[in-house]
DNA sequence: CATGAATGAGTGTTCATTCAT
DNA sequence: AATGAATGAACACTCATTCAT
């Protein structure tokens, strides 16, 4: 069975003469210290030390830190497209369809907290790396296709009620859950309660539950 | 002998206004710099210059920096329990005090937007100004006390269904103002369309409000 | 006897809190360091050590490296068309103003060989400070317009011969003075004869001599 | 089965053209970073990419950043004693062999202003390069030889004053049209006026002519 | 109450050069 | 003969903060 990777499968490889590697080891450390201290705050030389490269070798690759981020970025929406994919609605009932979506969305958020922080310091750069990005095309999420046609579905079916922009329903979706992750601390401070625990998870998801099928279902 | 300063010599005032005006310029020009740079990216030169005053004035008053994001956190919990008071929701039939609330919290989130990026920037630092802050109970918004009560109210005239936390209900109703605001620029980037439009922002508000109340209400 | 110094003449004076004193010293580091190595060799971290202060006093009071090369350059500007005033050419017979104008030059030129050098960086840039000067016009050497009169006068009195530019006589006095002293090292290596010497000096601006009065006078 | 390279297999060809094709490249390239930006400015890899040659390469064929330097300063001495020497000064009668050489220094420095820039910073540098070329003396001009064998013949003929030492008459003449065309930007800025208009260098080599004939030229 | 002067520790970035093939 | 990967030392410039009055 041939080896998949295209570079010769060298026996004793030079520990550190490989572009690939490199380069992937930079761009994973660099989505950590950008989730962990924003694009401002996050400090090129700590990417170098976290990646165990030479901090010009993080210039030579990406050219800047503002290209290392939109790739950290382009990265990290081609992850969650990628995860996307795998849910298959197309194949679920209606109703268990927007289930899923709703609980993966949840689940990908937890297990993922460095998308959140990401796309929250891209806001606050009001989207210029994104706005140069060749790819952004590319993310435009096939999921919404998928949700309205899961919408249309419903409808005809008599379940869901009509007139769902299927934008709409997947904002508000991320956006539950978004803000509780995203904001989890001043919410934790404010409310005086933990709201990470099992318990408060399980809770809030099934309270999403509840918001998005009693909105889309007909009754 | 006069005074030589040109500053009027007050005969009896809580010692000198200048005082206070030179604090609240502070305050406000800390305000938008954060909100428009994060806590990382605000520059102290850049609050003086704002707000038009010495940069040592800005330690005199506020000690550091983080001492100062935190007195603007303050502020802007003290402005929106400030406005969220003027509600009285409590002298409302349920079902429009929802309504009401919701719109409230659209609406102050769109006038406000520096309350969202100041709320990031806390998270991404992981809640640690507010966990330092005197004044958190404070903050404690007595909007979810209220929120109990209405829900309870509309519970017991059969409007709404029943086992609703409030807690939960606040946070699905500012999650789905927020992240579409919070978010816009790489929302629109992805989805290829402006979310800030008159139409836009008015069909966001109309769908939150269905889905909210597509919750609540029982049926 | 009152003090010229506008500042108050303090006993004691704290020994670095003086703008002036800090910004003279700069001044004179960044001119040496400048002269011994060009604008692109000169080291912003040697001048702050040359002028023995802290490197971010530097930006404070020049805000960059160009403008502080512009502040020397301006600075020897106004030097030598400060040395210039002095020489009170037009009380002279003309062809002794012009033998004293060659003089002068030729001295200036070898107690001031950073001018040379600071020229030369400048039009290696292409003028372009100089050009973003606000007050490249007042270094209009009004010494041409004294040259001009001497050479009038001098024709008048038919020792001179007619129609010289004095733009045209004063860039050969100081080009003749210029490259035997900027180029000085070239020279010496390829004729290999050293071009310094108190005698090589004295023999160098005895030609010079000749050459322009052999021009300028009639026959 | 032929060779798949494009380049031509010659049988016996001295040791492959690719080289000479590469050094000399990179000699060109490194003649215009160096003439364009100095020695201090000048950056390697813009050579390389001027050169379309990998970085490398300029290691493998000079070693170093200055030993690259050196090599275009030894090619420009080596093409301007090339030039004079197709001038057959000798050939001509000795006025019109000075007017003749002033000419063309003139042009020549017109037509190679990189060979100025280059100069200026051989001699910021102390001359330091020359000083380890092994072929300095090979640049001693015997155009210095041939000024003297001029300045003899027209003093033997009675056109000419005595004395005049051709070196020093050489540096007069280079140096008239070096700091013209070498410090034009300054001098522009400072008078005001376009030194490089076709008229006033049209202008200049005629007062040269002028100035340095008067001063050769008995009476 | 207010401020101009001053600073140590960093910050992203660059540069000539070397490594390994 | 030629090259992609890698690096240590610098580099211009910045920042929050303190000094001294």
């Amino acid at each position: 069975m041939p080896s998949v990777k295209a570079k010769p499968a060298k026996t004793a490889e030079p520990r550190s003469r490989d572009a690939d590697r490199s380069q992937l080891a930079i761009l994973l450390a660099a989505r950590d210290e950008f989730a962990q201290h924003g694009l401002g705050g996050a400090r090129v030389d700590r990417i170098a030390e976290r990646a165990d490269v030479n901090k010009r070798l993080i210039y030579y690759y990406f050219t800047s830190k503002d290209e290392l981020f939109l790739a950290v970025l382009e990265q990290a929406y081609a992850d969650i497209r990628e995860a996307e994919n795998q849910l298959h609605l197309r194949d679920m009932p209606p109703a268990q369809a927007i289930q899923r979506l709703t609980q993966f969305t949840w689940e990908y958020y937890i297990a993922h907290p460095e998308f959140l922080t990401l796309l929250n310091s891209e806001n606050l750069h009001q989207g210029r790396h994104l706005a140069m990005s060749g790819r952004v095309r590319d993310m435009n999420s096939p999921l919404i296709q998928t949700l309205a046609e899961i919408l249309e579905r419903g409808r005809s079916e008599g379940l869901f009620r009509g007139g769902i922009d299927p934008i709409q329903l997947y904002v508000s979706i991320a956006g539950m859950a978004y803000f509780y992750l995203s904001n989890n601390h001043t919410l934790s401070a404010i409310f005086g309660r933990d709201l990470m625990t099992p318990k408060a998870r399980h809770e809030r998801l099934s309270h999403m539950c509840d918001v998005i099928l009693g909105y889309v279902l007909r009754n």
